[in-house]
RNA sequence: GGUGGGGUGGCUGAGCGGUUGAAAGCGGCAGUCUUGAAAACUGUUGCGGGGAGUUCUCCCCGCCCUGGGUUCGAAUCCCAGCCCCACCGCCA
């Protein structure tokens, strides 16, 4: 969330922030029942005061043993108008930390104003396979190799779930085994390994909730969500913490499979494995100090784009504008990777800096080495990258003509030197 | 799931209705000593909000798991919830 005395101060600046994400709020509600706290905080601090002066003169003639009868007395109605102003006050407080929540990260001011179709393609990498015959989809490919069984998935749970078989379960796990490792031993990533399942302050932590509820599946007689994206549980490892500035930057990546309701989208990308309910992703999650979050986030994209440059997959690198970022973030570049049967970009991987947004909603600090004073990190987080997708992008690009696939090289070695999947 | 015990500052831990924001110890920071370090000694050391002032202090309010309640007054008493520990039961 935004810092409430930010959003006094500049409120015209947050107006236009959210006018640039194409929402529209009441602001001018929210500050005005703000400073209407403010003024039932003073009243009610004042009393306060008056009431503690006279429990320490309660208290003192009470230990000489006077009487204390008629200041007690007195200090009834004092406690009652305390009372009252405390109710007020919790009554506004709800209110407001309604609103709160739901009000966006600003965007950053180098990324594009508008609507998707402002977003700017900022690089591509690679080069489109060109082929002499028609490339399939990978829908076909994965049917006629038997390595992906989408009708037995339906059975099992229902549409748009996927079931790997053989060459296809091992394929998978050959991809999160060497992300995972590339980026531990390249990259500096400590591995995570979180739980799949976490609470509801978890879930506000890092901004999925109040507002996206509808869109997490959700264990309604625990009160526990599966998780969106390893961004949730591996972010929240520091909630309600204060991190020591030496300690800092914190990398870590985690793979985890994420679960996404994605109500609404019915009709979208219904085959395959473009949108579906369940997949697996390696996630890179940074926690730095303020001032290096930009240059850390250049690192982060350069971390995923060498995931598909080593799997020498075409990709392009765009820089979203305002009205595609995500609710948490300030900045965010999409990874997307070329698929020769679909001749379409799929998105694979979104890296992001939230800036304090995360930090300040988990309560994410860390201390300075020069004053010991506390203040709010910067937390980023990276797809590196996500499974499904770059599953269909390899089996399209990799596909022969007589529909085998080719492995890619940097996968081979976790696959027993097989090179190919007929 | 059952029974019992417990949640206090960075940590250990005392307090169990009235100068207690909280003893003591550890840790951290600064100083003395030392060529330097260690040891010893001395001092200092929570977070959030608001105000006066303006780079240095001062004042006020809140915070002893969370949320309610009792009371002139709650870390301390009562109720509910969450979490932790021990034992029993169940179990991959």
């Amino acid at each position: 969330m935004l810092d409430i005395k930010f959003i006094r101060e500049n409120p015209e600046l947050v107006k236009q922030a959210l006018k640039n994400r194409n929402l529209k709020l009441d602001l001018d509600a929210f500050i005005k029942l703000d400073s209407q706290r403010r003024e039932i905080l003073g009243k009610l601090e004042d009393l306060r005061a008056k009431r503690n002066k006279a429990n320490d003169e309660i208290s003192a003639l009470l230990k000489e043993k006077k009487d204390a009868k008629d200041k007690i007395g007195s200090m009834k109605a004092v406690s009652a108008e305390i009372n009252q102003l405390e109710n007020e006050l919790k009554e506004i407080d709800v209110q407001l930390d309604k609103i709160i929540l739901t009000i966006p990260n600003i965007p950053h001011l180098s990324i594009p104003v508008g609507d998707p179709t402002q977003n700017t393609v900022m690089r591509s990498w690679g080069e489109k396979r060109t082929f002499n015959f028609k490339p399939q989809t990978h829908i076909d490919l994965a049917q006629n190799l038997d390595i992906i069984d989408f009708n037995r998935a339906t059975k099992i749970t229902g549409s748009n779930f996927i079931l790997y078989k053989g060459w296809g379960a091992k394929l998978e796990r050959a991809l999160i085994n060497f992300m995972l490792d590339l980026h531990t031993s390249k990259h500096g990533y400590t591995e995570i390994f979180p739980p799949f399942l976490v609470n509801r302050a978890s879930m506000l932590g890092t901004g999925q909730l109040p507002k996206l509820e509808e869109d997490m599946y959700k264990l309604k007689d625990d009160d526990l969500f599966l998780i969106p994206t390893a961004e949730v549980p591996v972010t929240n490892i520091f909630r309600d913490e204060i991190l020591d500035e030496t300690k800092l930057p914190v990398y870590y990546t985690a793979y985890t499979a994420c679960f996404r309701r994605e109500a609404g989208t019915y009709g979208k990308d219904t085959r395959g494995l473009i949108r579906v309910h369940q997949f697996d992703k390696v996630e890179m999650v940074k926690f730095v100090k303020p001032e290096d979050s930009y240059t850390e986030l250049e690192k982060l994209v350069a971390n995923a784009e060498e995931v598909l440059q080593i799997l020498d997959i075409p990709y392009r690198v765009l820089m979203l504008a305002t009205q595609d970022l995500s609710f948490s973030a300030a900045k965010c570049y999409d990874l997307e990777a070329y698929a020769s049967g679909l001749d379409k970009w799929l998105e694979v991987s979104s890296c992001s800096n939230f800036e304090s947004f995360q930090a300040r909603r988990a309560n994410i600090r860390f201390r300075k080495k020069e004053d010991r004073k506390v203040d709010f990190v910067h937390t980023l987080n990276g797809s590196g990258i996500a499974l499904a997708r770059t599953m269909a992008a390899i089996l399209e690009n990799y596909q022969q003509e007589d529909g085998s696939i080719l492995i890619p090289k940097a996968l081979r070695g976790y696959l027993d030197g097989k090179d190919r999947i007929s």
